[in-house]
DNA sequence: TTGAAAGCGTTACCAA
DNA sequence: TTGGTAACGCTTTCAA
């Protein structure tokens, strides 16, 4: 392994010499800075980052912390951070905490939190003050964060209005009889809850009925859980079997949303002839699906921007005290899932 | 932030006393062991893994290096990755290479071999003899590698049987106008191509046929670049349009199969009814499609179990020279798109 | 059984 | 403008 060591004394210079040569300072002169350049490429030399993140605390790497790696919403996102993080030079190191509090805590608090510069996390089961100490002190920008009384920066996917465009959508193309998959009618009414993603985006629809005059029945949102195809494709089947009269359905997330596609096609239900479907997030996957997934797109490259934005600015120490928040745009897509002749 | 000495401090005792006592040395009596451990945890301690991982160059976390973070494959791939290593007391962590190679090359010299015991990776653009060198002498497991010659363990997706699978099944079912799509027939003569899990794949197909005895033309091999469902998309358009007669399909992923389904779907064609087609990989978007996709399913679990198995043991040093070689297992799973009544 | 001290590769202060 | 040197927090050898 060859160390600075070496190319200090490649370039006939004391380490740290080299190791203001290497990041540029200007009290370098041009000739020795360009011999210690030099000396290193020849040597491929590659910076040690334990080391340097041991005496001086910054590495240029960012954590990511989802939820899970094979869910593609998720994916797509850390898809999206690695690529802004490029942007800026850093590199983006991705974990999944697999929804469980105490992977959650291992993780932040064995890697990301050492290993990192600072991190982006989507906190599922732990409380602010929780993380703050599991932080190590290290900035943090969280994702969706429900906090009341927030102590990082935060960046959210458009819940709210996202949801209301959702709804709206239904309504303009006709829908009378809809219904909203994923959220649960009581947690509107529970201060602990009221700040989840499903209960912003069912704060969304409701704003999106009574605009429209329509009424509103707790029987119209219908709990799930997990939240994946597999749980939505059986609770479309119930929706089928009830024979309850419904035109068009909101859910909470596209995967969502394609299970319960799939879970009408089960029981002859055809999309959007028999019913409309609209999701939400705008999962690649939607757009090849039969028929294609109506949605609300949460625009990635804008939450990412936002995000790592936000998080540079804590690292390099130049933010004031009190949590920022931001939200990221949104697009609704209309697709094959809501057309109506 | 807290630190072994405050732990030792706290204890008193030694900083030495104390990091033997964390990591259960036996040579620490239990009680000094017990007020070590009990002082760690008032205070919190939590290991400083850059420190560790340059004092001993072991810090337990595990590097997964793929493709595209956002892509189904490769994400269902690091999620295995990350239960696997979890069952080891490691950690994984996961960075996009992008399929370029100053990319890949960046991920590994800065990352991946950094901060990491050992890593797996999926090399697309560079040579083995440029992993030696990048790897800086960390234990690497390869997946799907290409080379002649190898340095490392590797792991393969079951290529040659499960793509024989999948055509001999589009042939059990009573296909006789396959297609094969996503492989360049040229491939199989060159040298530098041929190892290629294309050229693998297609080479399982040819097994298929033969065994078989139906006939092989070039033209049944319809390349695809990238593979992606845009491309498969307008690939399926093109079949469809040349009026060629097809009753059966093998895509090389089942992101192509679904490209391809969705495409016929757009030209009026149904799948099984009008075209059969079979994927590889099984994604688990297959299963909520519409026609749930059939597919030829590497066994994710066990290809983590093989590289992790594979990479510990270098870790630990005991493994001989040689690299080894193993291949996942797999499996047939057949579902609505080759269903024939 | 425990402690003192060296050293991993880097950075940053201070002196030259 | 450059070099010497002391940390960063940990592990590990060597002595006690």
């Amino acid at each position: 392994m060859v160390t600075m060591s070496d190319v200090a004394k490649a370039a006939g210079v004391s380490r740290a010499t080299a190791s203001y040569a290497l990041r540029g300072d200007p009290r370098i002169v041009p000739a020795t800075a360009a011999r210690v350049r030099e000396a290193a490429k020849r040597l491929h030399y590659t910076a040690n980052l334990s080391a340097r993140s041991l005496r001086s605390g910054r590495n240029g790497v960012v954590g990511v912390a989802i939820f899970e790696l094979d869910r593609p919403y998720p994916s797509e996102m850390s898809a999206a951070m690695s690529r802004e993080a490029e942007r800026h030079g850093l590199q983006v190191i991705v974990q999944q905490t697999s929804n469980s509090k105490e992977s959650e805590i291992s993780i932040l608090r064995k890697v990301t939190s050492q290993l990192c510069d600072g991190m982006i996390f989507s906190p599922s089961n732990v409380s602010d003050e929780e993380l703050r100490a599991l932080s190590g002190g290290k900035p943090m920008v969280l994702l969706d964060d429900v906090s009341p009384d927030p102590v990082f920066d935060s960046v959210d996917t458009p819940c709210v209005e996202g949801a209301k465009a959702a709804v709206r959508h239904l309504i303009d193309i006709g829908c009378r009889h809809i219904l909203v998959v994923g959220a649960d009618f009581e947690d509107l009414a529970d201060d602990r809850k009221s700040a989840k993603v499903s209960s912003r985006r069912m704060l969304g629809s409701l704003h999106a009925l009574e605009e429209a005059d329509m009424p509103i029945e707790p029987d119209m949102f219908i709990p799930l859980a997990p939240w994946d195809p597999e749980s939505a494709r059986r609770c479309a089947h119930a929706i089928a079997d009830s024979g309850r009269p419904v035109d068009g359905v909101f859910c909470m997330t596209d995967t969502i949303a394609l299970g319960v596609i799939r879970g009408l096609a089960d029981r002859g239900l055809r999309v959007p002839d028999d019913m409309a479907v609209i999701g939400f997030d705008g999962i690649s996957e939607g757009a090849c699906f039969i028929p294609s997934l109506s949605t609300i797109r949460t625009d990635l490259d804008d939450l990412a921007r936002k995000a790592m934005g936000l998080l540079l600015k804590r690292i390099d120490g130049d933010a004031d005290g009190s949590p920022v928040h931001m939200t990221a745009d949104y697009e609704l897509l209309a697709r094959e899932s809501t057309r109506r002749r």
